[in-house]
RNA sequence: GCUGGAAUCGUCUAGUGGCAAUGACAAGAGACUGUAAAUCUCUCGGCUUCGGCCUUCGUAGGUUCGAGUCCUACUUCCAGCA
């Protein structure tokens, strides 16, 4: 079980306001707050691709998620330790997250998966490396965000024994994870005759796929090991998610909060994992997606490459206040695309990353306001037109 | 003026007797959900009842069952010599 811990404001997490499952909250970490329903910009490599830490802030980011997969390859957890932790390393003063390199296990080919952990090789230098949930609480403690994820395992196919099988290790290397975490704690305050502020907050993260007797069963053994907070992971499609969401967010311990593993591509998952119950997001989509020329408009995702938009001098939102959209025509974004430029993928990232993260601060002050429901069924009938 | 060489789908290009014809770029469209993604996929002469049909490799003839490929003339361009 994971010791209690207390941030410097109080509990890691208040609630301000609740709507059925839905909350509106902050979640405090030693980088600052979290107001929540958030989301979090995919950073994976300690960047968010095409932008800086200044365009992520001043587009409205309250907090970025890292990879320690991809850190560990690039430039190492020492050399991130060394610069004085993630924040200080990528000049991101607020709060931070780090994936726990569990998602790659599942993602990438060619690797070897033992109870122990996982072995795999660079694709940049070709040397094999070893993560295990030791590993990776060693990782995530020496890259040193305010919040880490349990080492997980995705399971590789839809079949309810797979999904039991990857639960089942997911499980056990929580309880190895909460054990190192801890002892990774009392080794940072050994000596220390005040109890000091906690630093690191550990997430445990929910599997189970589709099943619901399994997602229900990894809630109830999430909480068992008393952690700051959850992530819900293994989740690819808003199909089903609602009654998955009602499921686990019904047994969580609802005082601490849920990350979304990498859900929010389509607005419509923001919209049902803040009303089930979640409160912060991270996906990569925004940012891929800009980069490739699919930018979020209010009446739906558009190709800005499309040819009707080369002589199209309006902007691409007029209802949005990013640096992007007031300051460009379609027109201008069209051609940066068409050429090439560098510039085409920051303003489109900017654009894209604002887009969801405004969408979120919407959801919460809606929610605050009594006006989910309306604000919800608005934006979705206009952005899918249906 | 002479002697060589060259002309192929928007551009560059492959192609030396069986070809609607190679590759790249451009163009048109699509995909992307805890990022090995600045990536990937499809279309790209016209028509089509999807079996085909028609028109194409500077122009005009010719040889051949069959010509982008061989021959002749012309046109244009390039190089060298005058």
């Amino acid at each position: 079980m994971l010791t209690p811990k207390k941030s410097a404001a109080g509990t890691i997490f208040t609630i301000k306001k609740r709507s059925g499952l839905a909350r509106v909250g902050t979640i405090h970490t030693p980088h600052g707050d979290i107001k929540t329903p958030a989301f979090v910009g995919a950073a994976t490599k300690a960047t968010v691709k095409a932008l800086t830490m200044q365009e992520m802030n001043d587009l409205g980011s309250q907090a970025i998620l890292a990879n320690t997969y991809h850190l560990i390859l690039a430039p190492g957890t020492a050399l991130i330790k060394e610069a004085g932790g993630l924040a200080t390393f990528n000049s991101w003063h607020k709060p931070t997250f780090t994936d726990s390199g569990g998602f790659q296990i599942f993602s990438l080919p060619d690797v070897k998966i033992t109870e122990n952990g996982v072995k795999f090789r660079s694709y940049l230098s070709g040397d094999k490396f070893e993560l295990t949930p030791e590993g990776s609480m060693q990782a995530q403690w020496a890259i040193g965000a305010d919040i880490h994820m349990a080492f997980d395992h995705l399971a590789k196919s839809e079949s309810y024994e797979d999904m039991r099988r990857a639960m089942d290790r997911t499980h056990r290397w929580l309880e190895r994870c909460v054990a190192e975490h801890n002892r990774l704690e009392h080794e940072r305050v050994a000596g220390r005759t005040r109890a000091l502020a906690p630093e690191h907050y550990l997430y445990a993260v929910v599997q189970g796929g589709t099943f619901l007797d399994l997602r229900a069963e990894s809630a109830r053994f999430c909480n068992s090991v008393n952690p700051d907070g959850f992530g819900i992971g293994g989740v690819f499609t808003a199909d089903g998610m609602t009654e998955m969401l009602q499921t686990v967010n019904g047994i969580l311990d609802e005082n601490k909060p849920r990350h979304l593993l990498g859900m929010g591509q389509e607005p419509i998952d923001l919209f049902v994992g803040a009303e089930n119950g979640c409160d912060t997001f991270d996906c990569v989509g925004p940012t891929r997606m800009a980069r490739n020329g699919t930018l979020y408009t209010n009446d739906g995702r558009i190709n800005i490459k499309n040819a009707k938009y080369k002589h199209d001098f309006s902007p691409l939102m007029s209802e949005c206040d990013c640096e992007c959209c007031k300051n460009y025509t379609k027109a201008y974004l069209h051609h940066l695309f068409k050429a090439d430029e560098i510039t085409a993928k920051v303003l489109a990232s900017i654009h894209n990353e604002h887009f969801v993260v405004s969408t979120v601060d919407k959801i919460r002050a809606a929610i605050l306001d009594d006006t989910f429901t309306d604000y919800k069924t608005a934006f979705l009938k206009r952005y899918y037109h249906n």
